[in-house]
DNA sequence: TAGATATAAATTGTATACAATATTGTGCGC
DNA sequence: GCGCACAATATTGTATACAATTTATATCTA
């Protein structure tokens, strides 16, 4: 499992560094859904005991990102289609009117610090690193929220995103990787400029064009089960 | 404390059971916002060991009903100001247009169960029940966003409710207390005449009734901690 | 060999023991 | 009597031990 150990015994780790870690690791699809999170696994990487990983992932399953079955141990969730599309329909609810706000009280800082954002997305991408591009892309969208200031608000988004990776690793359609980038600039511009309107405007069409890159309308996750799996095809999960 | 311990030793107590205890007592006010919940004090109530006390509060806090201060424990929460304010906004952007999703879904059950529990809420305020009514309430609006068919807004109103049970604990001004009902009877007109466009109205209405019917403009929560109740005057709120 | 069944291993669920921290109480000096 | 240091108590944080359950393995029968 590719998971960020500690490097060195002094790091301190707490129950909230473990779902972090976890977290990002899932956000970064370096965590497959359907993966099995083990305990005895998780207290080895990070040595700790049992106790702090199951907080830990019981906090992940309050997130709806890990899913616990009693007595079988948590998995990385696998949203089904009707979790995918709700997620999405939760998302253009929010947003829109949450950048909006994000235009009207944005200052040059906010600015800068969502261009900074872009930036590293960029970099990622070119580094080949598609996890991580999409790691940040979802922080640009959590940035926003919190410009608005609307921490309530930008709790349930953090969920969202993080969900919405899931849904993207199970459900990914197109190719094209970097439409996202075209409409962050474009918001961000909306953004400094303090058009709300068109920010509005903006955040609900790139929500949407995130939605219908979804291959929402017929298939299943794939590799959900081993039978699947022995069948024939490649990767090894478990089914819901 | 005054909460519903179970009345047989036979009774099977899940964390999901002690949590949902606890969460329903918050929302009916049975504990006032700042109660400290002792684990074994709890431990002793469930008759089970502060393993599952503790998942239990885990839980709430992640709702954040409940806050965890470290080594000092937990206690029921008190939403700042600024987070009620944010709350009701949220609510203002999730209720009013999953209230025209229900109108647009609702079935003659769906209607039989609003009114259902309509009748309920009265009861309660009938025998003078006014946590169980306020607890009721919430769950009418949570049964719309079951209606609207869209399980995950509807976590997210779940949450928002119980919190706002919290801010009405903490803010409530006016004295009549039944300004509800009648909203209610409007709504389920509205969503039983499959009139969204209304609905969705009326919900938005609703819900700014409820905002501006909270002290939110001059007064920090009272009865916060020991020094603001013996000197009678502005308490200082705990830091997050 | 396929299938079923019993047994063994591994994993999770829960309770308890101990350590760390905070709170309370006591005594001393002033 | 007041304030402060220090000890005693109580409470939470973490790890570990044991029980319950699932999963894997081996054995037996048709």
């Amino acid at each position: 499992m590719m998971l960020n150990s500690p490097t060195a015994d002094t790091t301190i780790v707490t129950t909230e560094s473990i779902a972090s870690a976890l977290s990002q690791a899932i956000h970064e699809h370096r965590l497959a859904p359907g993966t099995k999170l083990g305990e005895d696994e998780l207290s080895d990487i990070y040595r700790v005991s049992r106790t702090m990983v199951r907080a830990a992932l019981q906090s992940l399953s309050h997130q709806q990102i890990v899913e616990i079955k009693r007595n079988r141990g948590a998995f990385v969730a696998q949203p089904s289609l009707t979790e995918a599309h709700e997620v999405f329909e939760a998302r253009e609810l929010l947003e829109p009117r949450t950048a909006k706000s994000a235009a009207l009280n944005a200052t040059p800082e906010d600015i800068a610090l969502l261009n900074d954002h872009i930036t590293q997305e960029h970099a990622a991408l070119a580094a080949g690193d598609r996890g991580r591009a999409l790691y940040l892309s979802g922080l640009f969208h959590l940035e926003i929220a919190r410009i608005a200031k609307q921490q309530t608000i930008a709790d349930m988004i953090n969920v969202l995103i993080a969900r919405s990776s899931l849904i993207i690793a199970l459900y990914w359609r197109r190719e094209s990787a970097l439409c996202e980038s075209q409409a962050h600039h474009a918001l961000i511009k909306a953004i400094a400029d303090n058009n709300g309107a068109f920010a509005e405007e903006l955040m609900q069409s790139h929500l949407v064009d995130l939605h219908s890159a979804l291959n929402l309308h017929e298939l299943p996750p794939v590799g959900q089960n081993l039978k699947a799996m022995l069948l024939g095809a490649a990767p090894t999960q478990e089914t819901s």
